[in-house]
RNA sequence: GCCCGGGUAGCUCAGUGGUAGAGCAGCGCACUCGUAAUGCGCAGGUCAGGGGUUCAAAUCCCCUCUCGGGCUCCA
């Protein structure tokens, strides 16, 4: 008589029959011994379950290994637990509340008795205890509980009390869904040890050996359930990843980061700085952020004439009313700094948006349709009042300027007029080098919203239609728009991967009602506007300091403060230096000279360390035949002997072109990148 | 705002109760040089600010400001 057995359908559709009671681990060693050993979980149905869970006769599986995205989640998941056994072990009487995977890496919340608090010291050797339990091989082990029983082996752990508990309480439709999908419809634990259990949905590794490439980097403090009127825990994360390699990798890449810091270039680079005596998130730009600063507007006024926008201005203060007609007192005043009170007993408030003001010029007198779209744009400086521990360089600032407009159109434009808007903003956004977006859609929240569902139909249907025809990536934030109308924000990849919010486009169907906005249809009848607010950069500040990451400081030509700098060999050639320095400004390009009181070779280094794109020598030779040598930022040798008004030919074109790297002679984009 | 860790010369940092230091940057002098640091010298600090303990405080304690890492939020 035949021995039983299962078959299971594998990714390719093709069959495999094990014998009955085969697992998830049974499946990956039949298949082969290479993902035998690659395998940490194993999806049944689309479900990740462990792999040493039998297998359903007829199940549809698939093996997940190491390297594959799941199989990092689980990694790190199996690490946390493994960091939650070792604080326990260490600390007695610590807490423990959940520790999830994350991007790149992992984190556990404890509570440590007495109050006592983490510190970086604990980090090295909580990672060596963790390293002691990935050396026993320690397998996890799976059971499942009833509440009450899950209940009984937490007694001493209130967290996860209070997760059983919502478990407890599913059906009755109040439960936070993450923390039941924490625990499952039953209580599941998972045992690695006879002193260490935990409360998890799972699936982990087979055991701790599985583990071991993995690193604690930091301690925080969270508060449980991320709201801060409950207690705050202590946090520490960590990176875990399949491999020495991809943990080498992430590491190398973190350090890149660091590399580009804005905060960190912008002080080498003398662009900007924040003085201890202006306050906390208030930015000085310095003459070269200021240069950049000044071509980055100029720039972006050109394009806003070219696209038909009107350039208002308007003041930094105002009285509390206006923010009360707008609601703005009402749901954004602890966004706001506080106001100055008039011995009137008025009281002045720094706007902390234009919206408003420019609302006010809209209104200033009755407007016709033969107006709109009414486009009026402004750098407006404006000041919010963010939370002390918020701040954080040109990315987060108390001050800051946006590219703002408003839009006013009648609803039968609208439509258009956000499509031109669209393309506008990824032309923009393109010119300086920011070509990898994605665009997140923010639809109508449930319950009460401002507008008519026609509005709303009509204006989330126009921007996904127009996000499509861009054949962009569309993430769907599905009720995640305002009350007051939905939106559309550009997500931007910068040059090592991460990704920035940066353009938003929002439809406002409630400030035109709260100022009674109108205008005069051909109908001879009054009508509502439509108000779309929009900024293509966000704010000034913070595209600044994404740009700086994005090109590690090596601005464009275009935009770098210095393009060209001249470097006389000695100083008999100083006067040869100066025509060529006067050629290259009378092409309009920046251009200084830095003569010869340190040897050349200092010069040239302290010019590729301030990252000008060409670095220009004169000499002996070029004095005599009218040439220079020429240094491109990026190319690794000097080209000698160039003749100089093609050189200075050569970088006007560059300026010019707005490309994002200089070109470097007999050396082809491709083979660059 | 809350938790953890910082603040010493322009920058990067050493100094843990007993006379404030180094490198780089700056300034001066010399060097006049062909592609990533020329040499010598000088100057530079209320050790973030305030209060306290002590014979004595950069160092120990308290408060404030500020920066970094998080929580939360957002442009």
């Amino acid at each position: 008589m035949p021995e039983p057995t299962i078959e299971v359908e594998l990714p390719d559709g093709s069959r495999k029959v094990l014998a009955a009671g085969s697992t998830g681990a049974d499946l990956a060693a039949a298949i082969g011994r290479r993902l035998a050993k690659d395998a940490v979980v194993v999806e049944v149905e689309g479900e990740l379950v462990d792999l040493s869970r039998p297998l359903p006769d007829g199940a549809k599986v698939r093996v997940v290994v190491a390297g594959s995205d799941e199989g990092r989640q689980v990694l790190r998941h199996s690490t946390a637990h493994v960091l939650a056994q070792a604080v326990c072990a260490l600390f007695p009487g610590a807490r423990y509340a959940i520790g999830p995977p994350i991007a790149d890496g992992f984190y556990y919340d404890f509570e440590l008795p007495g109050g006592a608090r983490f510190h970086d010291e604990d980090l090295p050797r909580i990672e060596q205890a963790m390293r002691a339990i990935v050396a026993e091989d320690q397998p996890f082990e799976r059971a499942e509980h009833s509440v009450a029983d899950g209940l009984e082996i937490f007694a001493a752990q209130p967290f996860k009390r209070e997760i059983i508990e919502g478990v407890g309480a599913l059906g009755a439709g109040d439960v936070d869904p993450e923390l039941a999908a924490e625990a499952g419809p039953v209580v599941t634990t998972y045992r690695n040890s006879g002193s260490f259990v935990d409360l998890c949905r799972g699936p982990h590794v087979a055991s701790t050996s599985r583990l071991g490439h993995f690193t604690l980097t930091r301690v925080a403090g969270a508060y449980w359930r991320g709201d801060e009127h409950r207690p705050q825990l202590q946090r520490i994360y960590g990176t875990a990843w399949e491999s020495e390699e991809a943990l080498a990798a992430h590491l190398h890449r973190l350090a890149e980061a660091e590399r580009r810091d804005h905060r960190k270039l912008g002080a080498e680079l003398d662009l900007f700085s924040f003085p201890d005596e202006i306050g906390s998130g208030l930015a000085v730009f310095h003459p070269k952020g200021g240069l950049v600063r000044r071509v980055m507007e100029e720039y972006s006024r050109t394009r806003h004439e070219q696209a038909g926008y009107d350039f208002v201005s308007t003041p930094h203060i105002t009285k509390s009313q206006l923010f009360e007609t707008s609601g703005h007192l009402d749901w954004f005043a602890e966004g706001m700094f506080p106001p100055m009170e008039l011995d009137g007993g008025e009281r002045y408030y720094l706007k902390p948006m234009n919206c408003p003001f420019h609302i006010l010029i809209y209104r200033s007198r009755q407007r016709s349709y033969r107006e709109l779209p009414m486009r009026l744009f402004e750098f407006g400086t404006v000041y919010r009042y963010e939370k002390s521990g918020v701040v954080h360089g040109l990315t987060r600032v108390r001050g800051l300027t946006q590219d703002d407009a408003h839009i006013f159109c009648a609803r039968t434009e609208m439509r258009e007029e956000l499509a031109s808007l669209l393309d506008f903003v990824l032309d923009l956004l393109g010119a300086f080098g920011l070509e990898d977006f994605y665009l997140e859609l923010s639809t109508r929240p449930a319950g009460k919203a401002v507008g008519s569902d026609e509005e709303w139909e009509e204006a989330t249907e126009a921007l996904r239609s127009v996000a499509v025809a861009k054949s962009l990536d569309l993430v769907l934030d599905d009720g995640g728009g305002a009350f007051y109308g939905p939106k559309i924000s550009v997500q931007v990849r910068d040059a090592i991967g991460r990704t920035w919010q940066m353009s938003t486009i929002q439809l406002d169907f409630q400030l035109p009602q709260r100022f009674g906005l109108e205008y005069v249809g051909a109908d001879n009848a009054r009508h509502r506007p439509i108000m779309i607010h929009r900024a293509l950069f966000g704010s000034i500040e913070r595209f600044f300091g994404v740009l700086v990451e994005h090109y590690a400081g090596a601005f464009p030509t275009w935009l770098a403060p210095v393009q060209a700098r001249v470097l006389p060999v000695r100083d008999d050639h100083d006067a040869s230096a100066q025509v060529l320095l006067a050629q290259l400004r009378d092409a309009g390009l920046r251009a200084d000279c830095e003569g010869a009181s340190e040897p050349l070779g200092a010069r040239i280094r302290r010019g590729k360390l301030e990252k000008v794109p060409y670095l220009l020598v004169v000499g002996d030779d070029d004095v005599a035949s009218g040439t220079v040598g020429v240094n491109v930022r990026g190319s690794d040798a000097p080209e000698r002997g160039v003749e100089v008004a093609h050189l200075v030919a050569r970088i006007a074109a560059d300026a010019a072109s707005r490309a994002v790297t200089p070109p470097i002679a007999g050396v082809d984009e491709a083979a660059r990148a």
